[in-house]
RNA sequence: AGGGGCGUCGCCAAGCCGGUAAGGCACAGGACUUUGACUCCUGCAUUCGUCGGUUCGAAUCCGGCCGCCCCUGCCA
């Protein structure tokens, strides 16, 4: 950059100005009136190569002297005004030390580098499209580069419920909002990687968004289509009892182990199955049990039938409660006959439910994540609220006591998995011993 | 106010040297289902910010207006 500065002021396109930064800000006029050319605008290039060298060796105090394009304090775009090229800093050079002062602006510096490792189509976001006047400028006069790098402005991606802005991540992390950058419920890709997306997910939801000038905010919901579409094919479906309630088989016996064999992916036969053990005392999920049913709840409920996934048809006999009125324990009663398939007299069960056998279930902690914001669209909030005020109190829910089938024991961190019915998994890296809901599956029920 | 951009379905987004509105997400129905998942059908802009002009014909060309974003750092 140095030497190409030293080019332009031979060419009479720079000078050593020694304006102060008030007074430079003074001449460069507003938005509406030119601004004035400064009284050091029309040194000698000897005078000029002199200063800048000086300048360079730390001769200067910092605000003192800067060097600056000659272009046209008059013209409509503010970054035309005979823009500042280096300004002088002493801080340690990262290789001369002390010894080399001056620093390129970026205006400066961002053409030069492109060109240097032969950028041809520099891309960046919107709120440049001002500079490149003034990129282009500094390509054409240094005039050296063989292919011509040209700056390409395209809008920055937004997702609704979440802020994308370094300066306000850094403000979530710095104020303890949510755990650090890969916090798993942060935008960042180490936390998106935490969370368990991968990167073809990544690459394919940027890939549907799509790239435009237009300032847009895209939904959430296209990224978690993406990823739900890809673990749909490639996730193994495991059981997990998040919130479990105990339930026995009255009429199995009670030293009985059976073993069932349960898909890996009921949609690809080649993901080939895994066991599962049976035995009198199982756990199923509180949401999956409801003494008062609302309308259409196809799960237990007095008197009702389910069918327990890859296992027996199940009828509630009865509802067994604590002192304080909770629910100890659910007591069913199978239909053995229907180990294999469906009842012999035809009558239809709807609802289907997954189970763990108690004495085999392992217990793990379950972060279940849920949106950062409460509000989708982060830049339209009044003007006395902060983003912070949005925080979604219930982004995360931990759950210590879930119930996990045996067979995850053996699984590694950054597996992802399919916990049946409830949604998409991955086993956390840092805390291996925890798994982190990716997103939830699809519902359609609603209560 | 001067300049630079942008405005097509709830959210994105093609189309823009004129020929009569792709696709995805979301949503709503239905089929299938030992995941209320998946899959599969079906529906979802007579209209392209708006007003007017040119034309046999305009989202596409022309003009006015409206709205939103960016620019007055020796930040990037």
């Amino acid at each position: 950059c140095y030497e190409y500065a030293i080019l332009l002021i031979k060419k009479g396109l720079a000078y050593v100005c020694d304006l102060s930064p008030e007074e430079m800000n003074e001449y460069r006029g507003t938005l509406t009136t030119p601004g004035r050319e400064s009284p050091w605008r029309n040194r000698s290039v000897e005078e000029n190569l002199d200063l800048f060298e000086r300048m360079k060796n730390g001769e200067f105090p910092e605000g003192s002297r800067t060097l600056r394009a000659k272009i046209d304090m008059a013209s409509p775009n503010m970054n035309l005004r005979d823009p500042a090229l280096y300004r002088i800093k002493h801080m340690p050079h990262y290789r001369q030390g002390y010894k080399w002062c001056i620093y390129p602006m970026y205006d400066y510096a961002h053409p030069i580098q492109d060109a240097m490792e032969g950028i041809t189509y520099s891309l960046c976001s919107l709120e440049f499209e001002n500079n490149r006047p003034l990129y282009n400028w500094v390509v054409e006069n240094i005039g050296l580069f063989k292919p011509e790098p040209r700056q390409i402005e395209f809008a920055r991606l937004n997702i609704t419920y979440t802020v994308m802005s370094k300066r306000y991540l850094r403000k979530l992390v710095f104020e303890g909002h949510v755990d650090g950058w890969d916090d798993p419920r942060m935008p960042t890709l180490c936390a998106l990687r935490r969370r368990g997306y991968t990167p073809s997910s990544i690459f394919e939801f940027v890939r549907r968004a799509g790239i435009a000038k237009a300032n847009s905010i895209v939904d959430i919901e296209l990224l978690e289509h993406c990823i739900r579409e890809e673990l749909n094919t490639t996730a193994p479906r495991r059981i997990a009892v998040l919130d479990p309630i105990k339930v026995t088989v009255v009429n199995y016996p009670e030293d009985k182990t059976e073993y069932f064999s349960l898909p890996n992916n009921p949609g690809d036969p080649n993901a080939g199955t895994r066991e599962l053990p049976f035995t009198r005392e199982l756990y199923i999920d509180r949401d999956d049990f409801a003494e008062v049913p609302p309308p259409k709840f196809h799960r237990l409920k007095p008197g009702g039938e389910v069918r327990l996934m890859g296992a027996y048809i199940v009828k509630l006999e009865e509802t067994v409660k604590n002192p304080d009125g909770s629910i100890a324990e659910l007591r069913v009663s199978a239909d053995l006959e229907t180990r294999d398939g469906n009842p012999a007299d035809g009558r239809k069960v709807k609802g289907t439910i997954h189970w763990l056998s108690a004495k085999h279930a392992a217990t793990a902690t379950v972060m279940l994540y849920d949106k950062l914001f409460t509000e989708p669209n982060l830049n339209n909030i009044p003007e006395d609220k902060d983003f912070t005020d949005y925080i979604n109190p219930d982004s995360l829910k931990v759950i210590t006591d879930a119930k996990i089938e045996p067979s995850l024991a053996g699984s590694n961190p950054g597996d992802r998995f399919q916990f049946v019915r409830t949604g998409y998994f991955c086993r956390d890296t840092k805390n291996p011993d925890t798994f982190n809901r990716i997103v939830t599956l699809k519902d359609s029920y609603k209560f």
